[in-house]
RNA sequence: GGAGAGAUGGCAGAGUGGUUUAUCGCGACGGUCUUGAAAACCGUUGAAGAAUACAUUUUCUUCCGGGGGUUCAAAUCCCUCUCUCUCCGCCA
């Protein structure tokens, strides 16, 4: 979340991304900054009754007459303490809704502008059969068996299917670690304070697995533990910027979620993704973005299928988000675009939270963190499975081969 | 699941109701010495909020795992929650 010292010196611009975000509730900041004012007030109050009552303990033994005074004053101590608190819960309520602010990008208006085309390394102009078209021919999976088991939006992957999935993710993990993201494997369950650490809670609640039984949640990305390691840390300004990949299982209700081109294995309630996230000093977190870019831009262009890369408007940004690019490529055999990839800076939205900072020139500043997936398994394995396709048969692109 | 111990600043670690304004140490920063560095010696040392003043001052308050309570006064006593460690039990 924002700091709601950071909201008051930065309310004209936060009004306006508010508005380019379309954010219903812009009142909140009215209601948010008289609290806080209204606070202030109080804790002046405060303070000076605890003054004397601090002033009349240091000299306890010379004043034991004056005793019925302090006791009147213990009860209005009280009476601010809890007019204080409870201003306290309604800020922290309304900051937690309160979204990031915008890149400088978003001064002009942005409409899913598409930044980047790749039009892949094949050309063979032939018919393009989809990915279950394929899997009648081919061992690639079992949508009717895991739906049987779990339900619809759960996959079964075995043969081939299999071994380009396995593949992939060797492969994303291998590429990541030779540019410098150090893995973790991590708890796929997370406490309800990791999530209210990366902003996933209270914003996408409805969207959350919960357990029940021990208030746990199944992960939405990798994000949420890989970037909760960092929690409470003060690094060092040299020890920026911290790379870090992470392959986990990503659980998603996707509530709302309908039709054709959310079938099968275009969306999942649960899909196997490689994350990468850097933890980074505010001056370098446009630099480290653009490398971030490149990085899953290279990667994608690896595996020579077609994609693009947008830049989601205003109004579609995640509230966590400053700026987000989406990476899509393109199933030849369904003729539609699957997002693989959003690449994210939160700037302070979850440093601030999560409370990571680094020293620099005595002075302590809370880092950038920027996110992306590296990549999503299960689109990335229908977009290979259909631009790879030769006579009903699957190969593969050349960089797996190795992994195969 | 049973029993016990614990959580203190960047790290380490004292402190069981009142000079605690949180000791000492390490680290970090500054200085002396030096061609430079090291060593040695000297000094400084966290966070948040507010008032006041303004080329940057003076003052107040809060923070010892989280929350609550007792007291004129709480790191210290009480309640509660979370987490960690040790032993036992159970089980991959």
């Amino acid at each position: 979340m924002l700091k709601i010292s950071y909201i008051k010196k930065n309310i004209k611009k936060l009004i306006i991304d508010l508005k380019n975000r379309r954010f219903k509730n812009i009142n909140l900041l009215n209601i948010l900054l008289l609290l806080d004012k209204n606070n202030i007030k109080y804790k002046i109050k405060l303070n000076k009754i605890l003054t004397i009552i601090n002033n009349y303990s240091k000299n306890f033994n010379k004043n034991i007459n004056n005793i019925n005074k302090i006791l009147k004053i213990k009860n209005r101590k009280k009476y601010y303490k809890s007019i204080i608190k409870n201003n306290n819960i309604k800020i922290n309520k309304i900051l937690l809704l309160i979204p990031n602010i915008l890149d400088k990008k978003y001064s002009n208006k942005i409409n899913n502008n598409i930044i980047y085309k790749y039009s892949g390394n094949r050309r063979e102009n032939k018919k393009y059969y989809s990915y279950i078209e394929l899997s009648k021919t081919n061992d690639i999976f079992d949508i009717i068996k895991s739906s049987e088991i779990s339900g619809s939006g759960f996959m079964i992957y075995h043969g081939v299917g299999l071994r380009i999935y396995n593949a992939l993710v060797k492969y994303f993990l291998d590429y990541n670690n030779k540019h410098g993201y150090k893995e973790y494997i991590v708890p796929f369950l997370v406490n309800k304070n990791s999530l209210y650490g990366t902003g996933q809670l209270p914003d996408k609640n409805n969207q959350l697995y919960k357990i029940y039984n021990n208030n746990l949640y199944l992960i939405p990305t990798g994000e949420v533990p890989l970037i909760n390691i960092y929690r409470n840390k003060i690094f060092n300004i040299n020890d920026l910027p911290i790379k870090s990949q992470t392959y986990t299982n990503c659980y998603r209700k996707e509530a709302g979620s309908y039709g054709k081109k959310v079938r099968g294995l275009n969306r999942l309630h649960e899909f196997g993704k490689v994350e990468i996230i850097e933890i980074v000093d505010k001056n370098r977190s446009i630099i480290r973005f653009k490398y971030m870019l490149n990085h899953i831009k290279n990667l994608l262009k690896s595996l020579g299928l077609i994609f693009r890369i947008k830049i989601l408007s205003s109004k579609d940004l995640p509230n966590t988000s400053s700026i987000t690019y989406d990476f899509e490529v393109f199933s030849v055999g369904q003729k539609i675009w699957l997002e693989v990839s959003s690449l994210s800076n939160c700037l302070e939205y979850q440093s601030n939270n999560l409370n990571i900072k680094y020293r620099y020139n005595n002075k302590i500043e809370y880092c950038h963190t920027l996110n992306g997936s590296s990549l999503s398994l299960p689109r990335v394995l229908v977009a290979i499975i259909e631009y790879y396709q030769f006579e009903k048969k699957i190969r593969i692109p050349k960089v797996l081969e190795e992994y195969y």
